[in-house]
DNA sequence: AATGCAATTGCAAATCGTTTGCAACACGAG
DNA sequence: CTCGTGTTGCAAACGATTTGCAATTGCATT
């Protein structure tokens, strides 16, 4: 169910195309992501660049990370207590349920639901620009 | 649609349930928040209070949400962006649409995607503790 | 009404996550 | 290889919120 299939971005050849440097911190930061699966905070992040580049500061990683979302390549996530988590863009919209006990992020997608909205906000007068559905709970002991 | 009933609660009485003293900065704070409708930030609660009362400090305001949100007499909203938001309890389960223009907090309701979400929920191996469903839109222009 | 003391306050300083100013530096077009 | 601009690391600034502390106050008690 959850097994995704993203294809390993070339976040190089898009930056590349958007006529951004490619410079040696950013490639570092750019590795990290593209092998990264799950949903990584700047701090983490920054932790696996410096064993990498010992001189990679966490502003760089901050400003990389603001120039990935800028150019949609990943989002940020502000799931609720933590700081920001990213995620690389690209796997299609989806939903997320935060296991409040362990952090771990599980990520869903309910059509249906997306299309409620969509009558709701109707309803109401107004258009989507996006919107944000987090679930969160625990693992049920006994199925 | 969005008319809402909630009666003026006693916050008073129920601090004074709770064991809790009613100081002076409290009742303004109290006050002010039974009289609002709707979805004020701590700088706007303090502001009001400051008008009754200059003595009044930002700290108390931020402790006295904080013991209201304990005492689950009100609810805590972090939107996108901006500082936390609070609003009474009370008035039954809702989300939220915001206005990116404006700011403005519509509040609705939809059985139907509660329910989906628990079936979501469920069908993952967990337990929803809560949620947060946010509509960022903006009005639309020809109905 | 006066007493006593824990709860509460205001203030300033601390915190956390994140952004920014700046001078030094390094891409990469030529 | 040179040059100009984009990027960097660093430290300081930031905004929202919390906290330590000494002074104050609510209020149960006399």
């Amino acid at each position: 169910m959850n097994v995704k299939s993203i294809p390993r971005p070339d976040y190089e050849e898009e930056l590349r195309k958007a006529g951004i440097r490619i410079t040696r911190p950013r490639r570092v930061i750019l590795n990290i992501l593209s092998e990264t699966e799950g949903h990584p905070d700047a701090l983490e992040i920054f932790h696996r660049a410096a064993a990498i580049d010992g001189s990679i500061s966490l502003s760089t990683v901050y400003r990389t990370m603001k120039l990935l979302e800028g150019m949609g390549a990943i989002h940020r996530h502000a799931f609720e207590g933590g700081p920001s988590r990213f995620e690389q863009a690209g796997g299609g919209h989806h939903d997320h349920l935060i296991d409040i006990e362990t952090g771990d992020v599980i990520e869903f997608k309910s059509d249906r639901i997306e299309q409620l909205q969509d009558e709701i906000a109707r309803a109401l007068g107004y258009d989507i620009v996006h919107h944000r559905l987090e679930l969160y709970g625990r693992k049920r002991k006994r199925g």
